[in-house]
This record gives C-alpha cells, structure tokens and sequence, in this order.
DNA sequence: TAGATTGTTAATCGATTAACAATC
DNA sequence: TAGATTGTTAATCGATTAACAATC
C-alpha cells in the first residue's frame, strides 16, 4: 500500500472521531462536507483509498466505514496503556476528567518531581515520584505519555520517558521536544491553538 | 503579498512559540531543524516571505526574527479577550493553571449551564450562567472562546457564542463544530492527539 | 426514470527539495 | 581563506480539484 500523506491521514483520525460520534447508519461526502468543512471531493478521496468496494451512490455505511477507517489508520483495537506525567493543576484536571472513558486509552500510572505530590493526590491507578519513571515505565510497558509539567522541566522529563520506551507524547508544554526515529511528538497547547486562530483571522 | 499556505501557516506558529523561547540572540536554520524536525531548507523558505533582508551566512536575529513573524501572522499586540464556556473539571483548570500568564490571551468570563457552578466557583474574573452568554460576549467584546463543556452541549454552547459575537473557539469537546465564513475553530483534543500518534507509529 | 452519489481519471495547482551563487 | 549559512531558482514531487461514467 503506497503511504498516506500527513494531512490525508489527519483527516482521516478526524473522519474517524466524527463517525464515532454520528447517529445514522448512511453518511454521504456531503453530509460530511457540511459538518466538517473537508470537501466532499477530497472526502471521497480519501476513502477511496480504504478499498471498500460498497456501491456507487448511496452513501457509505458508517459502521463499516469506520472501522475501515480505524484499520487503516492503525487507530487501537485492544486497550493502550498511558502515564501523565506532571500533576500540577492541569495534569490532575486530565486524569480526573473522564476524558479516555469510552476509548481504549488508559492512564495506568501519574509521576510528578514533587515525592508530597504523589502522596497527598489519590487516584484510580497508582502515582509515583520522579526517581521510579523508568522502572515503572518499563514494567507496565506505557507507550504514552501525557506530558503536563512545568516549561523547564519539559524536556528533562520527555526524555526520561523516551529512554524508559515511550513511544509517544501528547505535549501540553510550550516547550518544543524533538522528534526522533521511533518517537512521535503531538502538541497540544491552548496558546498555539489561539495563535493559530488569529492567523487565520487575519 | 502572496498568501500563505496552511502548512507554512501552522510552521511559523509553531516557530514563533518557539523563538519566544529561544535563549540565544542568533539563530540558524539548522539549529531549528535540530530542535523542531522542520527542515532548514523549509524554514528558511518560510523565513524568505517575511522579507527580513538580513545578512547572508551569519544565521538570524532570533528577536527581529520573532517580531517579523508575529507582524506576518497577525499574533497579538495588545491584549485579546477570552471566556471559558463550561466550567467542569478541565475547564476550571484551565481557568487555574495559568496557562495564559506572559501572553496577551487573557480570560475575562466564565460561562456554564449548571447555575449553581457558576455561585459556588469563584475566580478572578465574573462567572455567569448560560442566559447571560449573549449580553456578556458582546458587551465585554469577546473575540475567543475555549469551549469546554459536555459533548452533547458542545455544539448548542458553540452556536450561542458565535452568535453573540466570538470569532474564534478552541474546541475541547470531542464533538466536530463546523467553521463559517467569518468563525475558526481549532481542535484540541487529547484523544485525537493519541489517535494521530497511533496512525504516525504505524 | 430522474436525481443523487460514488469511484476514479486527468488536469491543475502548490509545496517541498535540491542546488548553488552570494557572502558573512 | 575556509567553512558555514542564507536567499532564491529550478526541478520534483504530491495533493487537490474538476469532471464524469457508473449505478444506486
């Protein structure tokens, strides 16, 4: 299968969150069109590339789609482990608020550099001070990690997380970290997301 | 001037964070590369447009650098006003944790549809109840909204505040708000962001 | 049947990459 | 001078758009 281009595949992990969430059994692209803003074309498209093999103009049954979509996208089919890693105010917001229920994403650990942190916060699944990031890391094998501490503090703790087998972070922090060959990188950030919108505004 | 790409667009945001940051007076092309995985060839290119007329081999004035680029964005340069619709866990830390501090984002309302919420938090800036979202946002003049409510009042709270007045959402919520003419909204969603990371890993 | 919609091809448009002269 | 780095052009590569036959 040839490679799917990096804003091909964005669409398709947003495709798949709306279709997750949509409440009748056919979808058309122009259904979609009008409740995403991708064009309808560009929505075929990227379909097509699913192999299908539904027929030619009633729409698409969502069901299949979505999971056609969810294997193309290697998207998860049994649970996936995560750690937050940082619980100051955000980071405690994160894993109280209920954000991963109904998906296959668990929070199976929390770290933080403060040893009192960890001790005065109680949650569903056990927190621990910063020295046991790699053993624990590596014994529940967590292969993501929400990473909500301080700025300064950013890159220090990405990188212990990497060295411990993380393989992927959802980045809070305005701090840029680096990519690397196995190692992905998704920021997050309220401020980027404004600046963003005022770009566009212009 | 010619307009710009949406890549091109989302780099410079991205670099512009970045540079506010950065801890040297110069900067290169390649150390950039280093430190965020855009190619020095792309960044440079992307530097052209801003029409700096610097020098040839001695790399960038990081600030100069900086301020020509939030002049090409359109980024703040004086204070722009935002609100927080829906005050549950995430967005009462959003409201805490001070995310906003050293920018020009800053939050002057606080919204939600539980009346009761609204009496019981208290914060530095007024929290109404959802009847008074119209008469506030246009008032007080309010051009951003982060939308954190419950899915299901996602897209009712986003039709209200872009009818009274605000232009751009930073949506939360797992639901898809559609864009109009004159409204942007960026998503910021954890799970999509764990979605993204399992289709890059693939 | 008439209208709607898909899947796919061809055409267009645009972004990225490679390369290199200019010059710090 | 030698090495490094910019700014920019040309070449490549890829994505989007337009269009339409197939067919539900």
């Amino acid at each position: 299968m040839e490679k799917m281009s990096n804003a091909a595949r964005r669409r398709l992990v947003f495709l798949a969150n709306f279709l997750s969430r949509y409440e009748n059994d056919r979808v058309t692209s122009k259904a979609i069109q009008e409740a995403t803003g991708f064009s309808s074309d560009v929505v075929r498209k990227d379909f097509s590339r699913l192999g299908l093999g539904g027929g030619f103009s009633n729409g698409y049954d969502a069901k299949k789609l979505l999971g056609a979509i969810r294997a193309e996208l290697g998207l998860p089919q049994t649970e996936r482990r995560c750690c937050i890693a940082g619980l100051g105010t955000l980071g405690e917001a994160v894993m109280r608020c209920g954000i991963f229920d109904g998906t296959l994403y668990k929070i199976v650990a929390g770290f933080d550099f403060r040893v009192n942190r960890t001790e005065v916060l109680n949650a569903d699944f056990p927190l621990y001070p910063a020295n046991k990031i790699e053993s624990v890391v590596s014994r529940m094998e967590i292969e993501f990690a929400v990473l909500a501490v301080e700025n300064e503090y950013a890159r220090a703790m990405a990188e212990r997380l990497i060295k411990s087998g993380v393989r992927g972070i959802v980045n809070f922090t305005n701090e840029a970290i680096a990519e690397s060959e196995n190692v992905f990188v998704e920021n997050v950030s309220l401020v980027l997301a404004l600046d963003n919108l005022c770009a566009r505004m212009k």
